[in-house]
DNA sequence: ATGGTTGCTTAGCAA
């Protein structure tokens, strides 16, 4: 069972890259993140057409996640439900395989001094009460997403350049071994001690120059990572033309 | 410190 995670930005602008991604890696599961529109801007059609179905969580302009499945999914959940007003579409859930899949798109978080930064860490705290409310059992759960954190300074190219940074900050790093604390697992981590990165600026030209960040993440619980055999991050398909500036992660289960 | 690049929306913001 491969299971697959990706910041499309802008899936207008990256169907017929999803489509061709999705025909030649074939997942079970794929979780977007970044649609940047709304549902109805979402290419279902398409997706059906090569076997998936889809739930969604589009926004106009800024966030919407989703995820595809070659299986029909159960209990879908959109937004932490928190009670908090947010209007921002960046978490989705579903069940499929029996295994509970959440599309995560964390905040980015601006500077470290300004309000998004506060938002960032705000959200990290919500999402690790949502984990507690609906998977206090600590089973059966693939938390996928684009985080926004490098977990470590082995996860950036170039770290001096990226120190405090709210990719690297202390506090999201913090943040995100409280996720590990409550008992995920970086699945990357557990099976790979080299670095690879998922994340590219556009500016300064990052890609070409090697200037990544493992921000992309695919977090499981401790009953799943024995069947996890192998993690990718496809960096070919941050090449060519008009890439994603996020590149697909992917684990195999048995 | 600054600049550089995309995408959405239409000059400015977000990443």
């Amino acid at each position: 069972m491969r299971i697959a995670t990706w910041n499309v930005n802008s899936i207008k602008a990256r169907s017929e890259r999803l489509m061709r991604w999705l025909e030649k890696y074939e997942p079970d599961v794929l979780c977007l993140q970044e649609l940047k529109a709304e549902d109805a801007g979402f290419p279902l059609a398409e997706v059906q057409a090569a076997g998936y179905s889809a739930v969604l969580y589009g926004q106009k302009t800024y966030n919407g996640v989703a995820i595809l499945s070659r299986e029909p999914v159960n209990d879908v959940q959109a937004g932490l439900n928190d009670g908090v007003d947010d209007p921002q579409a960046r978490v989705l859930s579903a069940e499929v395989h029996g295994l509970t899949f959440l599309s995560c798109y964390v905040p980015n978080g601006g500077e470290p001094s300004s309000e998004k930064f506060a938002y960032k860490l705000k959200w990290l705290e919500r999402l690790l009460a949502y984990l507690e409310r609906h998977h206090g059992s600590r089973e059966k759960l693939v938390l996928c997403g684009d985080l926004n954190i490098a977990p470590a300074d082995i996860d950036v190219a170039r770290p001096d350049e990226w120190r405090d940074t709210v990719l690297c900050h202390p506090l999201v790093r913090e943040a995100f071994q409280a996720l590990i604390a409550f008992g995920l697992v970086d699945s990357f981590r557990a099976l790979r001690t080299d670095s690879a990165y998922s994340w590219w600026d556009y500016r300064m030209l990052g890609f070409p120059k090697g200037n990544g960040l493992r921000i992309d993440h695919i977090l499981v619980t401790k009953d799943v990572l024995p069947r996890c055999k192998q993690v990718q991050i496809d960096r070919e398909e941050r090449k060519g033309k008009l890439p994603s500036d996020h590149a697909p992660v992917f684990i195999d289960l048995d």
